[in-house]
DNA sequence: AATATTTATGCAATCGATTGCATTTATTAT
DNA sequence: ATAATAAATGCAATCGATTGCATAAATATT
């Protein structure tokens, strides 16, 4: 179809040398090895034809690839997108390209997009779709392929990961629902085989314990997903208890915008009669009616970090892992007001 | 660091075979060449040592990658990430997996992530950044590298494109306005450098036509961005040209949000006071203040079919270009009211 | 049963780089 | 100037597949 692209030796020839020298001018950790002079001729050569080496040939040889796969429950929530956004970023300046895949929550589709990128031959993983006991990272791990995890992750040890600070993201909540007068606050979890789930559920809990305030057990509703759907299920059951409650904090945003609905088909107002808090400060979260106030969770710099500690591992193998806890921010919005008295 | 890999050759020692024997009972064009059961044998043989091709090597060979590049904006926004979805569906049922990266509309991105896509060897690529007259898709056309673009076409021709009905999308929206009452509409246009831009400012004007409302240049206000700071700005500056409308369409719904956020700082309120529509039907959009009426572009679609029509492109390779236009939905919320008397 | 024809398999070159080792050339020491 | 050493370059095998052509085996023809 296309014109045939220029090769290796083609260089070498018109530069009267043999290719492995014009190869050892492409590599910068060899190009010294050749004299100044002929490094020049060559690397004007290259310029002039625009040769650019062929990757498949490199990579059959060198057996590295510089692509790296990212596996995201859903590229189209804004929180993944973030984090690949972040991920992209660090790994595009360093010369890797990104390959991208959703596994919808479904382990089949985990392993089958782990088993599509090993035969790429991906040089490592950015994974944020772990639970928190999962085969699946047992196998990476036993595979010896380099990865890392992020926001969600794994029980194992010795593995990389890079997650937000959730508990003292959800202490932060507590406390600014007391400040408010809050003292009957609902609290909707997101799974408990997620780490996020979990550990933002110990936030709730730690920040209650710190707060003073007795957990009402009847107002905890766990949730199966982090969907829209089942947050909206949960803040009907909590209506459905009868109980008093004046505040409702959940797992993640998505979850708090179901409550919303729940809440608007009962004609009760948030931020007026009851607060509202989420988790993540997805984009948008601002635009929501009301203002969502909510857990600024990095993820920009998950996605960002997660990369960077990839690379290392890629580079030196055998360095050691490492867990990197990032710190969030809250984010007061209109969804949380003073409880009316 | 890993385990040897198993290889072809290995595969056809086992099997008392050559190693062609084996490649060509891997592939199904060639599968029948050999006798079922020496097929057998050997498949039961892959199957147990459960072999994978070194697609490096084939790649070499064959000159074929079996990956996509997706070349959006920004894999944040809800609208691309949509299209890439759809995309990556389709294509990974046809064993290709996708690269992606964002040309956060940079001309020079967009020329250096083309070239790493080429140095990368994609067998094709989806656009989603075209500008009307884009100088990277002729450089794309002249390069015979398959490729359809998706949302933003250009203005080239005899390339292919999956786009939506801009200007029906339009029509509607003005046929709706016209329903409620308003007669006094503003006009806050996306880039007129980006077909979505062109397209959707001429569905106003021949909404507005078909409507038989005159259009008062005053208020129609011209952005050199689909963001929400842009929008916010147009607002602005239809406010200050002290002109009655009571209803603002916008180029799409992140400008609507910027919109909002202008008109809630005047005390106005979207929905009551004024109207406003916006073009896309992005995630979420359900979840404004208050609920965005926009025109719902079928993204995920969009994303689908330009897979689709790709992949035909790279099978039989010189193919017709086909346009394919969907049709997109009016999709009615609270930002749009009757027309206060 | 001998020949012609078809079918199944093997051979070997090839894709475009990389790299340890051998060889040539330049430099320094004597 | 010559031998000893160091620096630069070339040689050739290799990575793991694919594929046109040659050959061997199987089937059909008379």
């Amino acid at each position: 179809m296309s014109k045939p692209r220029i090769t290796l030796k083609d260089i070498a020839t018109k530069a009267g040398v043999h290719s492995s020298t014009v190869s050892r001018v492409i590599n910068p950790k060899t190009r010294d090895m050749v004299t100044k002079k002929v490094a020049d001729k060559i690397l004007s050569l290259i310029k002039k034809y625009n040769y650019r080496p062929n990757s498949f040939a490199q990579s059959l040889k060198t057996n590295r690839s510089f692509t790296i796969g990212i596996i995201v429950p859903d590229l189209t929530n804004p929180a993944f997108s973030t984090i690949i956004k972040g991920a992209e970023n660090m790994l595009e300046t360093h010369g890797f390209s990104v390959m991208i895949s959703n596994t919808y929550n479904s382990s089949e589709k985990q392993l089958s997009t782990y088993e599509k990128f090993m035969d790429r031959h991906v040089d490592g993983l950015i994974i944020a779709s772990s639970k928190i006991e999962d085969p699946f990272i047992k196998k990476c791990k036993q595979d010896e392929i380099p990865f890392v995890q992020a926001v969600r992750a794994s029980s194992d040890k010795g593995v990389s990961s890079v997650v937000s600070n959730e508990v003292s993201g959800g202490i932060m909540v507590i406390s600014h629902l007391k400040t408010l007068g809050h003292n009957q606050i609902a609290y909707i979890s997101g799974p408990q085989f997620i780490s996020t789930g979990k550990e933002r559920y110990q936030g709730f809990i730690q920040g209650m314990k710190l707060a003073e305030i007795k957990i009402n057990n009847k107002l905890v509703i766990f949730c199966n997903s982090f969907s829209e759907k089942e947050g909206r299920n949960a803040a009907k059951k909590l209506l459905a208890t009868k109980t008093n409650f004046t505040a409702i904090f959940t797992g993640n945003d998505i979850m708090a915008l179901g409550v919303y609905s729940e809440l608007k088909k009962h004609r009760i107002k948030c931020g007026k009669d009851i607060s509202v808090v989420g988790f993540d400060d997805m984009p948008f979260a601002d635009k929501f009616n009301p203002p969502l106030t909510t857990v600024h969770t990095p993820l920009i710099d998950v996605g960002k970090e997660a990369a960077r500690l990839l690379l290392d591992e890629i580079e030196n193998s055998g360095i050691k892992a490492s867990k990197i806890k990032l710190e969030p921010d809250l984010i007061i919005r209109a969804s949380t007001k003073y409880k009316k008295l």
